[in-house]
DNA sequence: GTCTATACCTCGATAGAC
DNA sequence: GTCTATCGAGGTATAGAC
């Protein structure tokens, strides 16, 4: 009976993938680590978070931990690593759902707002890490630089996009509009920090309209 | 004869700065304290600076630290509202000898520059100490919410004087223009360090003045 | 892979003798 | 004010038995 075999599959799918929310065992110790350093990491703070926390609160034994991090600055930079890469395809991902070009150019913005405030303000991962980062740790920093670089050109590819839309913005030069959107966005997210405020983040939106605008005269 | 014992008072007074340079040991335990926290909770961050440390390098004892901040968290309150008062007396100072308006409103732009390169990029401290406080410490948060508002309340200042300085920027609204003016600010100051390198102020400044000149359209 | 044990250090903070 | 001693906790990292 095809229909009941197919239902025993179904719950044992089920079932595993209980197991897997429950208690995270189906993800491999490596991943529970740096999921688990996505979280503190970014809540807490490098320095305050102990690998102590983290193996306990990630179910994985000691050696376990050292087996797949030599230290605990080999996993800063797979958190930062992995952080740039996650936090660039969500971005692209909400964004480019958008229907008009003129909503994906303000898109990164608009996604800014729900995160910064169901992240109670914590700000960027990547303003914290340098604030925290070891002069030793060049890694990170290269890691940081070089999600920067991802952004701009995500911005400058919205801002191309916006060009091409229609006579409105023809006016554009994306290589000169996406620093100043990214310096927009940067200073936005710590004002936002400082004031525990959304304000800087429509701020930011209608300084870069009036720019976008203003580049025609 | 008054001019040897003047002479001699200027001797005196030469030697106690001298020592006063050397030992530091003219400055209260107090100050000497605030003075390494000061520069080790910037240069090192809050948490990876210990206590020891501190009590170490600005030879005092330890129940003398103890003595004038109950916690280590009394030591960053000191800190940060330190750090807020040099800060904004040290930028009102340059600033005001400037010349002209114009020169004055960039001002701020442009003692950032020397800043953040002979502090090897290490940014804001303010966004460094609100990447790293405890979320119990809110009232670091505070200090660093309203130095926010002494620098908006500045700029605010000088977009009234470059305003009244004539009738080409006669059009400007201070109130509008110094959230911008920040928001420019603190973004630079996030690309400067994520980069490590000066030309985020430059296109800070031009963006700024892209701005000012359009608010006539 | 798991587990416990442990070495060695630094942390923030307190107490007591001088 | 100084000094030393010490507490209890937590830090990173390694070793060994299973």
């Amino acid at each position: 009976m095809k229909s009941h075999e197919i239902s025993v599959g179904r719950q044992i799918v089920l079932f595993i993938h209980a197991f897997m929310s429950s208690h995270s065992q189906a993800q491999s110790p490596r991943e529970r680590i740096l999921a688990k350093a996505l979280e503190l990491f970014y809540k807490q703070g490098y320095t305050a978070t102990g690998v102590n926390q983290i193996i306990k609160e990630a179910e994985v034994a000691r050696a376990s931990f050292y087996d797949h991090f030599h230290s605990k600055e080999d996993l800063l930079v797979a958190y930062a690593t992995e952080m740039a890469r996650t936090e660039i395809a969500g971005i692209r991902a909400d964004v480019l759902k958008l229907s008009t070009a003129r909503e994906r150019f303000f898109g990164p913005l608009a996604v800014l707002k729900p995160w910064l405030e169901s992240s109670g303000y914590r700000g960027c991962p990547f303003q914290n890490v340098m604030a925290e980062a070891p002069p030793e740790a060049a890694r990170v920093w290269e890691v940081a630089r070089q999600h920067r670089e991802s952004l701009r050109t995500f911005l400058q590819e919205l801002a191309l996009d916006l060009k091409n839309s229609g006579p409105a913005f023809a006016h554009l030069v994306p290589e000169a509009v996406a620093p100043t959107y990214l310096m927009l966005f940067e200073g936005a997210i710590a004002l936002c920090v400082a004031y525990r405020q959304i304000w800087p983040v429509d701020h930011a939106e209608s300084t870069l309209l009036t720019l976008i605008s203003a580049q025609n005269g």
